[in-house]
DNA sequence: GTGCAAGTTGAAGTCGACTTCAAGTCAAGC
DNA sequence: GCTTGACTTGAAGTCGACTTCAACTTGCAC
């Protein structure tokens, strides 16, 4: 288990610690997420640093980012070293509020289970379940597009080519 | 804004109605997730019942549960009227469990975080958010085949072809 | 120096949940 | 009876996050 050399990491070890298959970091590469060094043959060799960003965008994709999100909050970080407790900060705590809006998202429409046991619901007149006001609200990783068609609020689900 | 005949639904009514688009509604027909007669030129006329199904539906997307799945729970419901509290009971606690897990995840996450900006953390050798241990547990909707790469537990992300 | 696992590339495929398109048909108001 | 917006269909496109494939090259153990 132990490294083969000066603290390079070849992409199958990287792979290995990170728990995510080589393709992934390829295309995390190509996304600009993380960097590889290159040997005289064109292998890639990552910095142990690169752990970090892989576990910072795992932990970004944990909250809800995208990939593209995770790019940009990654780039306010140091690249080469841990970053300070300043640094880090900023980031956790707007991390920690997305996490707050997801888990009253979650509690508000575990009320509204409940209400409907209580109430022997589901009619069409007034069941919770029907008022979507908040279906844009906070919807949980990667359900935000999915559970989105309100055009007042949020991104658009695919405004691409209309 | 009326009906325009004896509470039969056209899809654009429905549609409005749900904040679902038409496209979508036809998915979901497709998926054998709701149904509707015909008129005598071919087009759809939806009982009002439908608009019941549908919410169902979001409502189980909102718990994580994909559209096949939804389409299970529902077989397990009444297509033309408003479910028991019994009928309805036992969905609700299912789905509330999912939540709790949910919940439950998102403030495992949250302390971890916490705990990084008070140990001026992300160093490589011990901070929680790598120990990726957790991280097929409960994520949220959708997010479960994104973060998930540890094989022993959970389904695989696509097992398809190899 | 050879064998073979592990690496390389770009292109194409996959998944779920839809949306968009093209080419036509229906329904309802005037 | 005509117009026009709402409807019909199947096929193809979209999105993000990857995976798979094919054809090839490297690197390390023996």
């Amino acid at each position: 288990m132990g490294l083969s050399r000066n603290d390079l990491l070849t992409i199958g070890q990287l792979a290995e610690r990170s728990g995510l298959a080589t393709s992934a970091l390829r295309y995390y590469e190509k996304l600009g997420l993380i960097h590889a060094e290159r040997t005289s043959g064109n292998q890639r060799r990552y910095a142990r640093a690169t752990l970090r960003r892989v576990a910072f965008v795992r932990a970004a994709q944990r909250v809800g980012l995208s990939l593209e999100e995770a790019r940009t909050a990654l780039d306010r970080l140091p690249e080469d070293r841990a970053p300070s407790t300043a640094e880090w900060s900023g980031v956790a705590q707007s991390w920690q509020s997305r996490i707050d809006r997801q888990i009253d998202e979650l509690e508000r429409l575990k009320v509204k289970l409940t209400g409907c046991i209580g109430c022997g619901c589901l009619s069409l007149s007034r069941c919770a379940l029907y008022n979507a006001e908040d279906r844009a609200a906070a919807a949980g990783p990667g359900a935000r597009y999915l559970l989105t068609r309100d055009p007042s609020s949020g991104p658009e689900p695919h405004p691409s080519t209309g």
